[in-house]
DNA sequence: TTGTAGGCGTTATCAA
DNA sequence: TTGATAACGCCTACAA
């Protein structure tokens, strides 16, 4: 492509017949320091001219580039964003709209296995990042090295060092068993994607447990179908649960697409939810309504979790804070919204 | 925040005791240039300080950035992105990897009203733009202007300029009708979002008119539903069919998630899909087959789009082709899938 | 109030 | 095979 030469500050300047300095003022709102008549002659020049400011150069002198990294989690097998769970594309839409109100574009991304986190933060200057769902034992010493405002959703990491915002995914777990023991159930089977130390799926699963306990349930490992959160999963252990186990009367599903599997597999084993099984689901993501019958689920805010990690990073970015002060911890509510899944017994 | 000072070329070059254009030959694969020993000392040196280029700076001299936009509309009311719609987040996400693949990142966006496509672009140096969706009247003349390569996708836009990607929609529309007339129906809505001129959902439109007239079937407008591309409207469609037109025993829903609106709008209604009425929806998202019941509807490689758009601008990119030349066009091939929404008369 | 000039990190030209 | 050095576009002391 051959490009004709950008419009520099050097052209506005000429135009205007004043000299770079005077137009960068304006440019960056010092117009105190420039005569009334000049500013106005410098507007023109850049209305004429149609200016439209490098963000590479000044991201060179400045050391900032109005640019704030979006992360989030890859499918395990492809190197593919897991964008289309709308869990969280709803976040990243709202993160989105958020950062362009404040002049900041967003850079999404994965991170290639074995690479680093770090490496797209230098390269690009960012002056944040938003990372969704990292575990602690990844790439945690890295993360600190980076030296730009982080916040984490939905991680456990427990460091003052990060910005988080999440949820009480333990009190989430507990709420929806207890929703259900409440209604009847005492074997309940909890469906989930992997349980790894100190995810959001642990803490999900703490919660089950602590809710079966304080209702004297006995907990029943053969209960707990752990594989992935994914759609095709939830079908396989609908299934699975529709098939082989007939004492089960409901399941706790720790998001809501895996609930949508778990679903469809009990019906497609010819029993019906919530007659023969009950669902609970977790998220209320947009799509649950709609679902048919719609279900019964654990709502988090996930526009709100956007647009607070959004806002918690570009205050840490505006505020010329030292290092690693106190960073805030902000919790979405979390509330059981009643829908068509679940029966009482 | 306070950044400390990052290892620049010259810290390598310092480091391994030779010239910082040694160093940058060796970073951009011109080793050639340089003796074997020389390239290893920098190589070492690169690793010791983990030395990391910055892309501000080479985007400046180089006059490439290595960054791509993806622009997506937005909601009508909000200035939100409608990536919740996952037939916007599973292309993104299919752009994304391909991008990444090829060491370009990607700036999503969205565009403010008023505000031009072009400010983005030169900003940030873009190395070429994908955009999805949009109509011939907006933009259209600025959009050349930018000057960087650009994919459009599912746009009507008719200029060897820009390079495209998307499908037959005329064709889809006639599809989906014929789809239905072939088992009986005569008297077919159409649920869509607003028809445009030359945008694509026009372009079903009149696929859907052009089956309807082949079956000599008349055309009543009566029979078309048109506002927005929106589960809720789809909805409310729904209900207005089941509620005051019986003469009514099929729809055409231009897009699945209209589609789903419709189907849960006419069982709140008290009516069966499809046992009352058929309904066939457009697009194949994920959700479809997921979809109580599992819905029939044309798909299109929502996947593929994404990739083919990403392989296109990276072609046009990369190729120091000049200006202008011949631009390709890409057709996504379509399908009727047969699920469980039709019934025959 | 205005302008000059150095520097941000990189690449590329041109001598050596 | 190497290494100065001048750009790239912008900002900001500092001087005028």
């Amino acid at each position: 492509m051959i490009l004709k030469r950008r419009t520099t500050i050097k052209d506005v300047a000429r135009h205007a017949g004043v000299s770079t300095a005077a137009v960068s003022y304006v440019l960056n709102g010092k117009e105190n320091r420039v005569s009334p008549e000049t500013v106005e002659k410098i507007r023109e020049a850049i209305r004429e001219l149609n200016y439209i400011p490098d963000f590479s150069a000044r991201s060179l002198v400045k050391n900032a580039s109005k640019l704030v990294g979006v992360i989030i989690p890859q499918t395990e097998d492809s190197k593919q964003l897991i964008l289309e769970n709308p869990f969280y594309s709803e976040m990243v839409s709202n993160i989105e709209s958020k950062l362009r109100e404040h002049g900041y574009h967003l850079i999404l991304s994965g991170v290639d296995k074995g690479k680093s986190y770090l490496d797209i933060s230098v390269q690009r200057n960012l002056d944040g990042a938003i990372i969704m769902g990292i575990y602690p034992e990844q790439f945690y010493a890295e993360l600190k090295e980076v030296k730009i405002p982080i916040v984490l959703i939905d991680s456990y990491i427990n460091d003052p060092y990060f910005s988080k915002v999440g949820i009480d995914d333990e009190q989430g777990g507990y709420l929806a068993t207890k929703y259900l023991i409440d209604r009847g159930h005492r074997n309940i089977a909890l469906v989930t994607g992997s349980i790894r130390k100190d995810g959001v799926v642990e803490k999900r699963f703490l919660g089950y447990k602590r809710a079966l306990q304080e209702a004297g349930v006995f907990y029943n490992p053969d209960c707990v179908f752990e594989h992935s959160v994914s759609y095709t999963y939830g079908y396989e252990a609908g299934k699975a649960i529709a098939a082989g186990h007939p004492e089960i009367t409901a399941v706790f599903a720790t998001a809501d697409m895996v609930a949508f599997g778990v679903i469809q597999g009990i019906k497609e084993s010819g029993k019906d939810v919530p007659q023969d099984i009950s669902v609970i689901g977790f998220d209320d993501i947009f799509l649950s309504h709609m679902f048919v019958p719609p279900l019964t689920t654990v709502r988090q805010d996930i526009a709100l979790k956007g647009r607070k990690a959004a806002e918690l990073l570009l205050e840490i970015i505006e505020s010329d804070e030292p290092d690693g002060v106190d960073r805030k911890m902000e919790e979405i509510p979390l509330s059981i919204v009643e829908r068509q899944t679940v029966r009482s017994l």
